[in-house]
DNA sequence: ATAGTAACTATGATAATCATAGTGACAAGA
DNA sequence: TCTTGTCACTATGATTATCATAGTTACTAT
């Protein structure tokens, strides 16, 4: 391919976004983030890209300002990446992507019952389903207000992929 | 590049719809399919897409089950490209790629005060900001509920890129 | 008969991607 | 000291998606 293409001066919110997240690496990447995997190595075990593309993602992402490269050991020279506020605040695409996927992604059955990732509101302790506010206590859910349960499925398979 | 790595096998819900949204072509296409613009040619100019990129990717999207293609009318054999259910439900992870970009990729002043594309929510009028539930009456924002006002900057940009 | 429109398909150059191997800086054990 | 191991990357070469541009099909309108 050429260059591709830049959308980064157009007035559209959604091309601004598309820009950083219309690449599927960026994506893979920044679910890791949220799950707090911050280690190069895990982040390219798990998601199965190769470092070049991880190096690549994460440089662009420290640079938009999505995530911070920090050092947590000095000798031997070892970093993590992290997510700055602006790279939390993206925390309602990730979740919409999630629940569009639970709702539309997977044949009947195919989990055995329930989602793949069962959410539940630590405020309330409520199920949250698929939903963007607390079917328990009606509170819009945020960054930090859910706790992650993988199907068994998935535990399998991203045990299969640790490093 | 080599063959793309294929995610639709992953249990995780968003490596499945990282698999569909994480391309730049297919966002700016939803955006442009959400906004009413289902002819072909209108979507490649407002895009800035080739047609070959344009035709792969409703392709692409037909297949998901994300679009459907229909004939408007059949001399000449002329067809429309429109959200399913399935497409339609996309709303909420394009809703808050707007959010996102409004609070963070903008420079200081360079729309001129007010959000890039401005909306109302159409059952109370209230201006929803970038919120998912609406800050007038509380209710949760879906698809059809709101009406967009592009700023002066984006209907000028925009009128451009039309044929 | 010529021009115009909508929805594409074809072609060739370019560059992003993948798989694989290698590097630098160090720690721990034999 | 020598070897092995870990983490965070960088380098290389083959493959292929992407872009720009031009062409095609099937018509209608003048």
């Amino acid at each position: 391919m050429p260059k591709r293409a830049d959308l980064s001066d157009t007035y559209c919110p959604v091309g601004r976004s598309a820009e950083i997240l219309g690449d599927r690496a960026v994506l893979l990447i920044l679910r890791d983030l949220f799950f707090g995997r911050r280690r190069f190595e895990a982040i390219a075990a798990n998601t199965g890209l190769g470092p070049q593309i991880v190096s690549a993602r994460l440089k662009l992402l420290v640079e938009e300002g999505v995530a911070e490269r920090h050092a947590y050991q000095e000798r031997p020279p070892r970093h993590e990446y992290r997510l700055t506020a602006k790279g939390k605040d993206l925390f309602d695409v990730l979740y919409a992507m999630r629940n569009w996927a639970e709702r539309w992604a997977y044949a009947e059955g195919e989990i055995g019952g329930g989602p793949a990732m069962r959410y539940v509101h630590r405020a309330c302790g409520a199920d949250v389903g698929t939903s963007v506010v607390c079917p328990g206590c009606g509170e819009p859910l945020r960054y930090g207000d859910l706790k992650g349960e993988p199907s068994a499925a998935l535990k399998a398979e991203q045990a299969a992929r640790a490093v």
